[in-house]
DNA sequence: TATAAAACAGGATGAATGACCTGTTTTGAT
DNA sequence: ATCAAAACAGGTCATTCATCCTGTTTTATA
């Protein structure tokens, strides 16, 4: 009865193209359901609803799951390497001190919004690293900026002189803070991270 | 044409029920894959494949993919991790020597295959602890199991006096291995397990 | 041996998912 | 203004998946 529609009479001049844009909220939304629900358990509908954006539009940026996924980790995970871990360490005063505010400043952010997702790499990698190599790869190109970033850190405030030392001690601070995210994940208690910021004070230099 | 029907005439005694096995056989499938492609990548057709039971059978001993996972991760990865890292461990001279000699094993087995899975644990945690309350608890008890393991070995050999240190460095050491091997699995390549384990040759008194 | 329950066999099914398809509108180049 | 390509809309479709169903055989119990 009466169904409203869209009268072709009226050239309404209703929609601006944004393609940028639609880009950005589709990847936004994939990437909260990626690192929160994880990759497999997340479908394609979820994160079109998520975004607000019709199948149309959805599969002209991003054709296929797989492209979508590795948009994500190249683009969003790796940003947030980025802006969590590795700027803040290189801007701060000693690289010690960078490492142990980026610890307690995640800690703080988990304590407030009490649930504790885990880290966005390593939950990717984890589900997809041992499948597809394209997945593989590009988690593991994250995992080298990371590291590469730590150790530039520490040769840079002369924490460490060799360049070999360098990169193992960085390697070795991403992996305890890996671990002990996921820890902290299963229990949803933030204490494997107090502990490993802790040890962290104490061992490096 | 002369299709080979079983023949009802004839009483054939060919079936010997074998609950347990059935089930050892069912879980050890789904361990496998759920360990190597993942849980939610895994369907429950691949397993009862490679399990080789009909679907009777793998209906009867496990109703639901869930259940099944809660088996896998209670009786599996529980044993893995008591099989590889808390009775080594804990029969080594030192405790340090322990986590030495296991990390050890641990890189000369995956040199040898040339295909670095994973840790079983951390694989399942990283996709199952974020959603399913059920998953979430049962991760946290093995991750509890793990500690509790090491700390006591710490302990009993007085490599360390105080109880809370002595959960606080298995703690950390079990992350900076989970976390190793991550890396190790995205880069498929055990350096990061190498550079894991000359750290704590260093840091473990 | 009689009987019920457990164990097993093989297939069916409805829901969900990822990909795709046709058509319309907007944009940019000429 | 014209035209082609990009951007977007809305719906369809084949496939896969987890679960369930009916029926048969084996086992335990009495």
């Amino acid at each position: 009865m009466s169904a409203p529609k869209r009268s072709p009479a009226s050239p309404v001049r209703s929609r601006s193209n944004d393609p940028e844009g639609m880009r950005n909220r589709i990847l936004d939304a994939a990437f909260e359901a990626f690192v929160t629900r994880g990759y497999h358990a997340t479908a394609m509908n979820d994160i079109r609803d998520l975004a607000g954006v019709s199948g149309g539009a959805f599969a002209h940026h991003f054709p296929s799951k797989k492209q979508l996924g590795l948009a994500v980790l190249k683009e969003r995970v790796a940003d947030a390497v980025m802006q969590s871990w590795i700027m803040p360490v290189q801007q701060a005063d000693t690289t010690k001190e960078g490492i142990l505010g980026v610890m307690t400043a995640i800690i703080e952010e988990l304590s407030a919004k009490a649930k504790v997702t885990g880290c966005p790499l390593n939950n990717l990698a984890h589900e997809l690293s041992g499948g597809d190599r394209d997945f593989q790869v590009a988690c593991a190109a994250v995992f080298d900026r990371w590291q590469d970033g730590i150790a530039e850190a520490l040769l840079r405030d002369g924490t460490v002189h060799e360049t070999a030392e360098a990169g193992r001690l960085a390697g070795f601070v991403i992996a305890s803070y890996s671990g002990a995210m996921a820890m902290a994940k299963s229990r949803q208690d933030t204490g494997a991270l107090c502990d490993c910021r802790a040890m962290f004070d104490r061992m490096i230099p």
